[in-house]
DNA sequence: AGTTCATTTAAGTAAAAACTTATTCAGGTT
DNA sequence: AACCTGAATAAGTTTTTACTTAAATGAACT
């Protein structure tokens, strides 16, 4: 299950806002269709379909055809690539770092 | 301290493998200067250099002027965005998660 | 002063990204 | 069958990105 079909690189996908404002619909409901997802965008029908075939190319996205829509419904679990690269970056902003930081910049000087 | 000077979105910043090693690089030593960054990587100087800017315009690196070479120093505080957006996500892949999203696609079939 | 080293700026190129419109395809309805 | 709806595919446009090379600036060394 949840093999690693990842044909495209997960920052690469949530760079852009229009894709994060997808994650974020699907996040919302369990399962949407392209035409409804349309709806909340000003660009067309083809340009988000374009967008949620990126996300779904990193995994981000499942799509099922029910009838004549199709319809997405989100997989966060790429994510994790994401955030276990940026906790190794939380120390580094952490009261005590920025404290530290501060220390030697004002030794530097 | 530490003002919001982001002219660049961070996820844009951070969506380029180039840059997420240079943001690497960076936190392994605390300063350094280009040409030594620029050793690590087969592209030019003047690539490197606007790789530096971009990062800089989302305030992720800090530079400085030692003589003659440019000093750049990581700034982790503004992945702390991309922290919390992916930490809100973190609830759909949780184990716990999995296990109902699976069940309710069974019940689905 | 002249040269070398570190970097920036300017200018240009090639490829990718983010769209658009037009056409085709397939499901559902009448 | 004819027709509408939802979406995919094809083809083209514009903008941005990721570089390159060449020239300019500026500090340090001889």
């Amino acid at each position: 299950m949840s093999e690693n079909n990842q044909f495209r690189d997960v920052f690469d996908a949530i760079a852009d806002p229009t894709r994060r404002r997808l994650i974020q619909l699907l996040a919302e409901a369990d399962e949407i269709p392209l035409h409804e997802l349309t709806a909340q965008f000003q660009m067309g029908r083809t340009a988000v379909s374009k967008h949620l075939t990126i996300l779904k190319d990193a995994g981000l996205v499942i799509d099922r055809k029910v009838g004549r829509e199709t319809r997405f419904r989100l997989n966060a679990f790429p994510l994790r690539e994401v955030q276990d690269w940026v906790a190794f970056y939380s120390k580094f902003w952490s009261a005590n770092m920025m404290r530290l930081n501060q220390l030697l910049e004002e030794e530097e000087e």
